[in-house]
DNA sequence: GCGCAGGGGGTCG
DNA sequence: CGACCCCCTGCG
């Protein structure tokens, strides 16, 4: 890490911040006046502006490689990605345009999951805010980095609570300590299949969370998160019904290797064309 | 305007 | 299968 500048440069159909940064995959980024976004992954700052028919990204420290890996700038997204898409997902890849799928730090993707079980969106960012805050110290600001594992450590049950996080501080500390023991690069090396059997184990971690880990934190981009708004769209607009691994299942039949950046722009058009009820 | 159900990118016991 | 922290929303 030499002080220097990285940048990575999008066109614009291929980085679309604003959907990228309030799909839920990420709580830490925010917009300014200006139209920048802006926030902290592997404890640098970061933004994103827009430039013309580009879009930059510039984090002030670290190598290309690693912002590469972060903002997955080596894959193509777009109809190559899904050559025999149906209709459905055609329609939620072009209503989508610009999404990606961030590969984020492992620690930080693990309790901002456990953190949006039986939770919505406003609230998960306003507690995952507070507990970088807090650890941070009194005297932050505006570069706060999600702590670390020894950081969280260092806060007690009640303190997780006097944030917000309710029922789930008991978790998160859980959590923390298991993952001082836990090699997320070798899980992120594992098969599929292990790495969300090992991540299940995780205080806080079911099915549902442990593969938004995988997809978001572990690079595994066959981990389809089945949540209300999947469940909604594969059964209004693909008509099946079944467990969330029946459901999974089918995903992996359907959709294939990708399934889980699939599952990201379905859910993405499901929220926006699916009425609450449906 | 206020009060109060209802629900939220599920998980645990 | 029911309870669960708590904030926000929608209705009466």
């Amino acid at each position: 890490m030499g002080q220097q500048v990285a940048e990575l440069v999008f066109p614009r159909e291929a980085f679309d911040p604003t959907t990228i940064f309030t799909s839920g995959q990420t709580f830490r980024f925010r917009k300014d006046e200006a139209g920048v976004w802006s926030g902290v992954a592997h404890g640098t700052r970061v933004h994103v502006r827009q430039e013309g028919s580009n879009v930059v990204f510039t984090a002030q420290d670290g190598s290309l490689d690693l912002w590469k890996q972060y903002t997955d700038a080596d894959r193509r997204y777009g109809g190559t990605l899904f050559p025999d898409a149906d209709d459905v997902l055609r329609a939620a890849l072009d209503y989508g345009r610009g999404l990606r799928v961030l590969r984020q730090e492992p620690f930080e993707t693990l309790i901002s999951f456990i953190i949006s079980a039986n939770n919505n969106i406003p609230r998960i960012t306003g507690i995952i805010d507070r507990l970088c805050r807090t650890c941070a110290g009194e005297s932050c600001g505006a570069d706060v980095p999600f702590p670390q594992a020894d950081d969280v450590l260092g806060m007690t049950e009640a303190d997780l609570r006097e944030i917000g996080a309710g029922y789930r501080a008991k978790y998160i500390l859980e959590s923390a300590r298991r993952a001082k023991d836990t090699d997320f690069a070798e899980l992120a090396a594992a098969p599929y299949e292990e790495a969300h059997a090992e991540l299940t184990k995780f205080s806080g971690v079911g099915p549902k969370v442990a593969d938004c880990i995988a997809l978001f934190g572990l690079g595994k981009a066959e981990a389809f998160p089945v949540d209300v708004w999947v469940k909604r769209i594969l059964r209004t607009l693909y008509g099946v019904t079944g467990t969330p691994r029946q459901l999974r299942e089918f995903a992996a039949q359907r959709f294939g290797k990708n399934a889980g950046i699939a599952q990201q722009y379905l859910f993405h058009y499901a929220r926006a064309h699916l009425e609450q009820g449906s």
